[in-house]
DNA sequence: ACACTAATTGTAAATATTATAAAGTAATAA
DNA sequence: TTATTACTTTATAATATTTACAATTAGTGT
């Protein structure tokens, strides 16, 4: 078990979130995939192992590692929720043409923060950020 | 009319996008309004002139919108797509309690996208920042 | 005004996500 | 270990958003 998964689990105890075969297995794919999956394709992953697992299984336990704070939720407008498990502080580069998402690790942008607590008045608690474009593999097929 | 109408209608012009009364009305709307309405904010607000129109129509002329370069899609998690006349270069602040959107102006980001395209080798071609919080009213609610 | 082409309408469909109730199961303590 | 209890899962239905499609309508250039 990885050392990532194990302390998942552990800050699931600590908050009192009952750990389940099923909270298990989608933990430890997020994990494990180093990609950015949707709710469906988790549902279709673990599918194998899990053959009468329901899809609202798969959102209810993203929806709760959310608010527990393991997992982030990141929306688009064309396609439906891509789920993230959280690790270091780092943004995201998404591919216009295929979709591809590759982590981009950059300072927070705290300043911005300030200044926007600052101008607005609201109390700050976060703030996202993406940038898109070409992917390399994209850019080549285009030239052709 | 306003000066910012009679661009867009112009842009519209320019690339060959009809001028309908509908797409007149969405237009002026978006200017208008100052928030970022949703796309059923946009119909129920032109039910009265249009008592015919369809949601379909809305949809298929925000993407229009969109495409020419005239409105920014916004998408959130947890509601629908929320859209933005495009004026200056401006980000936003969201209150996490109430769903209230404040412009923010700020130089853009472009240290940040210079160094995504070093590292990763994509092809920058715009990002997408937000800042979450509680805005000064709902602030003041939970400290009654 | 006419003809050509694109846009609108109304409806249906696709998709994503949430709600609900019944059945099952993990954690806790005796 | 076992009983208890509250939380989870499952299965299904419901909701909501957005898109697709075919027929009708309406801009625009000549």
């Amino acid at each position: 078990m990885s050392h990532q998964l194990k302390e998942a689990l552990d800050t699931l105890k600590e908050t009192g979130v009952r750990i389940t075969p099923q909270r298990h297995a989608i933990l430890e794919y997020l994990i494990n995939s180093m990609s950015h999956p949707t709710a469906d394709d988790i549902y279709k992953a673990l599918e194998g192992k899990f053959p009468n697992m329901s899809v609202a299984t798969v959102y209810n336990n993203l929806r709760v590692f959310r608010e527990v704070g393991l997992v982030k939720e990141l929306t688009y407008g064309d396609a439906s929720s891509r789920f993230d498990f959280i690790t270091t502080h780092h943004y995201h580069v998404i591919c216009e043409k295929c979709g591809k998402i590759v982590d981009f690790h950059y300072p927070g942008l705290d300043e911005v923060e300030q200044l926007a607590s600052h101008v607005t008045g609201f109390k700050v608690s976060h703030h996202r950020m993406e940038i898109y474009g070409t992917c390399p593999d994209c850019a080549i097929k285009e030239a052709h």
